[in-house]
RNA sequence: GCCCUUGUAGCUCAGCGGUAGAGCACUCCCUUGGUAAGGGAGAGGUCCCGGGUUCAAGUCCCGGCGAGGGCACCA
């Protein structure tokens, strides 16, 4: 007879086989009324599912992380009964929980228009009220194959086949709905209650793009309405910090059908850039890299050997010149090595860190492009280090500690790590893979940093280690990245010359610090949701006159300031200063000087922050020792001192 | 590349078969005003491009291009 010992240690025993629903109600039946799941051992089962051994029991609410999980779940299920009874026809393929929400991908004759998901998620409220029960059945998989022929739903019929054997199948009603679901679910629909859909896409079967495109329709659920709207207001948040609209509202860049994914930068962009590239090159000079300059238009026979010809032609843009064919440089590696293999190295040469930055053209898929994020034509930070395999480790480990410091500038906190390892397409024997994968996962553990890895997702030269930023709704973008490639050094005929006076094939890190200029400013600008810390703001300070009377002692501030290197604008305009304050604080400039008869009799200047705090009169130089701090913090500390 | 949505003034958007609209920005005039919008007047549009339907097309249909959201891709 089951003893069940709960998280607080305390021991029930019962005299026969018993449910979560009943565990619970033995509690309290305020508990049985919320209870969701059970958490047997560590494992959910439905709380309906009984248990005739000892174990340790959890029961799971709405407040738990797997209970909202289970919210989601079930409501992808809702989304499938409400779909057959409008649209029979229709055949469901999965239907997983994702972060926020829940999907279901679907089969139809005829597309989802947005009335439809309307329609559809006006049903979904009126099942949900009916309050029913939700039931399980452990079935055979002959039963299961059968149940979904007879309903004709391949799709399912696919995915029994696939179930492991020894697996257990189960089948979850929702009235005259039938799912399969590894579970647990609700056992009724009063727990579901909070949703929205969200929108409706493609999406191949299985997620390969050789078969057919389903229908996908999104929602998000939350346990209360509570956490929906606050999700939901989250959204229109993330929608404000959108750094393709602030870079049009603050005009840092823009684009155009004639240059689909190429960024024209503005002036206040290009500044920003600027000043990106010019901390970089510092980081770079301080930590032994040469900056080098290589051509944009090499001849293909370079792309031939150095396998990118094979793997990536349609990806490149080409051009022709006298009967000779051009690829513009995707990447900049192959030039590195043409520098690298001017004259006899040594092994006492080594490592040698060659950078650039290098602008590069990839023809990415038009579906692909989004934004800054994903261009084609970016420019890198890029730098080669030909090393020995005896350096390998160091290198990765200084650089893995120089990613860090750089991401510090910018109060990124929470960095993802990956690894990702040997694609199927690849070049390289097996213990060259072995080698460099063990290098790279050695390099983080040593460090002691979390990381995931990714199977099959290296490049197709070697594994790489990606550090990727999140962007204002979530979406996560690599960034820095450090790959180990054995192969293109020996396909481009790099050596050196070794303690024995051998030649010898040095090993290539590639590595970006920033990735792509375009990508890290995109991630900036939604960082700081366009509120630059004073370090990258493309203006600094604004001197602002109260009338015309104040215009010569603006003009003296804002030459002092702008011979001293800061970026400053004048702002003397006939406008009244409240109206000249509020432009420039919606254009997010940092400090605003105030200038008026007051100030000018007394010489100072009154300083307005862009969050609206005043700090007062003072003189010119206090504010410059002011705005000198605030610069030399880059981008640490400035938001929580500001917020 | 694939699926859905979408493209009107510099910007944000309304109009959805019957003579192109608003707010902001812009130009000019008045106003010299102390910490987030002072007042008035004016100018501004091949309604993305190309076909088609119609007496009549930003408006409906087809094709192209771009953008947005996904999927696939991402050296």
């Amino acid at each position: 007879m089951p003893i069940i010992t709960l998280p607080d240690g305390t021991k029930k025993s019962f005299d026969k086989p018993i449910s979560t629903q009943e565990i619970a109600y033995s509690i309290g039946p305020g508990l049985a009324k919320v209870a969701l799941a059970g958490k047997i051992n560590g494992s959910l089962i439905d709380t309906c599912m009984k248990i005739d051994y000892d174990a340790n029991v959890t029961i799971i609410t709405a407040k738990d992380k797997e209970g909202l999980e289970i919210i989601r779940h079930s409501f992808a299920h809702l989304v499938g009964h409400a779909v057959k009874q409008l649209f029979p026809t229709a055949k469901m393929a999965i239907g997983p929980v994702i972060e926020d929400g829940f999907y279901y991908d679907i089969s139809y004759e005829k597309t989802f228009t947005p009335e439809d998901l309307e329609t559809i998620e006006t049903r979904v409220n009126e099942l949900i009220i009916q309050d029913y029960d939700v039931l399980v059945e452990i079935v055979s998989r002959k039963k299961a194959k059968e149940t979904f022929l007879e309903r004709e739903e391949q799709f399912k019929v696919e995915l029994v086949g696939q179930i492991p054997e020894g697996e257990e199948i189960k089948l979850y009603k929702h009235q005259e709905y039938i799912d399969m679901c590894r579970g647990p679910h609700v056992p009724n629909t009063k727990h579901l209650r909070s949703f929205k859909l969200m929108k409706v896409s493609g999406a191949y079967w299985r997620g390969d793009s050789n078969n057919e495109m389903l229908q996908r329709i999104y929602g998000t659920a939350w346990s209360n309405t509570k956490d929906l709207k606050s999700y939901l207001n989250r959204l229109e948040e993330a929608e404000r910090r959108d750094h393709r609209k602030l870079g049009k509202s603050l005009s840092l860049f823009h684009t155009q059908e004639e240059a689909p994914g190429m960024i024209f930068w503005h002036e206040n962009g290009w500044s920003i850039y600027q000043t990106l590239e010019q901390y970089i090159r510092k980081i770079l000079k301080d930590n032994d890299y040469k900056e080098i300059k290589t051509p944009q238009a090499v001849d293909r026979s370079l792309w031939e050997k150095s396998g990118h010809w094979e793997k990536f032609k349609d990806d490149m843009f080409t051009t022709s010149s006298e009967n000779r064919e051009y690829a513009i440089k995707p990447m900049n590696c192959p030039c590195h090595v043409q520098v690298y293999n001017q004259g006899l190295k040594s092994y006492k040469d080594l490592p040698i860190r060659l950078a650039e930055f290098g602008s590069c053209h990839r023809n990415e898929p038009s579906g692909a492009l989004h934004g800054l994020m994903r261009v084609r034509n970016f420019v890198q930070d890029d730098a080669h280090i030909f090393c020995t395999e005896n350096q390998i480790q160091d290198e990765v480990s200084n650089f893995i500690d120089l990613v860090f410091e750089v991401y510090k500038s910018f109060g990124f906190e929470s960095i993802l790590i990956k690894l990702s390892t040997r694609p199927s397409k690849r070049v390289g024997s097996d213990e060259i893979w072995d080698k460099s994968e063990k290098a790279l996962s050695e390099a983080l553990s040593a460090k002691g940093l979390d990381w995931e890895i990714l199977p099959g997702e290296g490049a197709f030269y070697g594994p790489k280690i990606e550090f990727s930023l999140k962007d204002c709704i979530g979406r996560v973008w690599q960034c820095g990245t450090i790959q180990v490639d054995f192969s293109m050094p020996d396909r481009l005929g790099a050596t050196f010359i070794d303690e024995e006076n051998q030649k010898q094939i040095p090993v290539m890190l590639h590595r970006a610090i920033l990735g792509s200029f375009e990508r890290f400013i995109g991630i900036l600008i939604e960082h700081y949701a366009g509120k630059f810390p004073s370090w990258l703001a493309p203006i600094q300070v604004v001197v602002l006159g109260i009338t015309d009377r104040n215009t010569l002692a603006c003009k003296k501030a804002f030459k002092e300031l702008s011979c001293k290197g800061y970026r400053v604008k004048l702002d003397i305009r006939n406008e009244k200063i409240g109206f000249k304050i509020r432009e420039h604080t919606l254009n997010k400039v940092p400090y605003m000087l105030i200038i008026g008869d007051k100030e000018e009799q007394n010489d100072l200047v009154a300083v307005r922050t862009r969050e609206g705090k005043d700090l007062g009169g003072m003189e010119l130089d206090n504010f410059l020792s002011i705005l000198k701090k605030s610069i030399s913090l880059k981008g640490r500390v400035l938001q929580k001192e500001e917020e």
